[in-house]
DNA sequence: ACCTGAACACCGTTCAAGT
DNA sequence: ACCTGAACACCGTTCAAGT
């Protein structure tokens, strides 16, 4: 019983009962096991959430390495998404895990800055770009599950929706009340896509701004 | 003694203690009542979240309207992030509280999709768009004080940098390595701005693109 | 209408003590 | 080396009861 034992048992338990229901008291009892011992294993909570972020993370499968720089972050950004969809809360405990220590995360950093430093990005704009792009990814699934909990909601309560129309009514947000039904509309997929194409245009601009200056005058 | 009060006196505790620290009870302590008598004037912990979330954006203000869209989202990008910097966790009190609710998020959302309505996006764009901004600058700030709270706990524990430089010694994650002085450098300001211009940048390939379909065949 | 007492059902973490 | 009992210092929330 060690600490990869306890951390699969914990991705059991998130997926059963969310990230807010996951307590060490609820992990040990599922261990067979009394809630003290853990502390033998795991430094304290928020280690056991560190490790949880990494598991997570390792089904991320590399993206065929003969597409284009552009293409192989493309490919990983949408492989990222789908891996994180597998488990119920992952962007929660991904964006409350800091920043990424255990080895699957680290070989999904490593695999953005290749790509980066690939195609021609100096150091400091590669190493922002991969921050930008993890960030993308990560609060991306935070809210598109907040927005699948707040639809839930509304379809019970209705409370909140009815505070949201109200505020349109009143003539106050013109442009949030002409879009109002694009704004409602899930279509995670494609905003998903949306992002990312939006994202690498504009480092794809950056890229060509980089290298008319060092050729150019 | 109204809901007004209450936020306020949660927003000046969110500061002192952060967000972990908030808790129903010491706010009640703090405003001199019990904790049970909190629930008259808020729903539960959730509610009084979101009304936090949108007290912490009243300070926004409106760019200058003579501006470009491009060059009033670029503003209103640094004033998000100005006022957001000035509360404790001011990130993480936002990404946790879902969709926008409150009369103040509605009005920078409304700004938002005004600029990118003016511009000449389509409704789905511009929704997609809206988005996206949002989401980078409230990560961008989850992230800025995660690092910076990674950081000091490195001066004084030293335990998790170590785990990193063994990492990269082994070899594994060669771009990792070559590039360890700008990814731990927190240079924020800069990277700040780096995403930003690299969004907007994207934001106006895409619609170039949108125009020249639209004229073209 | 607004507040309280008292309880319910939980938390994370520590630490002496067991084996 | 690993686990437990028992405690400490907390939580959010409810609800009958007070005024």
């Amino acid at each position: 019983l060690d600490q990869e034992q306890i951390v699969l048992a914990a991705l059991d338990l998130l997926d059963e009962v969310g990230l807010d229901g996951l307590s060490m008291r609820r992990l040990a009892e599922r261990l067979g096991i009394k809630a003290a011992s853990l502390y033998w294993h795991v430094r304290n909570k928020e280690h056991l959430l560190q490790l949880l972020a990494d598991a997570i993370c390792a089904p991320v499968r590399e993206p065929d390495p003969t597409l284009s720089w552009r293409k192989r972050l493309e490919a990983l950004g949408q492989e990222y998404r789908r891996v994180l969809r597998g488990h119920r809360d992952a962007g929660r405990v991904l964006a409350s895990s800091g920043p990424p220590t255990g080895p699957h995360r680290l070989r999904l950093v490593e695999m953005v800055l290749a790509a980066l430093l690939d195609a021609g990005f100096t150091h400091g704009d590669a190493a922002h770009a991969a921050f930008v792009l993890n960030d993308y990814v990560t609060l991306f699934l935070v809210e598109e599950a907040a927005y699948a909990r707040a639809v839930e909601k509304q379809a019970s309560d209705s409370g909140e929706l009815s505070n949201w129309r109200e505020a349109l009514r009143s003539g106050e947000f013109p442009s949030i009340a002409a879009l109002a039904d694009h704004l409602v509309e899930i279509q995670t997929d494609e905003r998903f896509l949306f992002g990312l194409e939006v994202l690498l245009n504009g480092l794809e601009t950056r890229l060509a701004q980089t290298r008319a200056r060092a050729s150019g005058c």
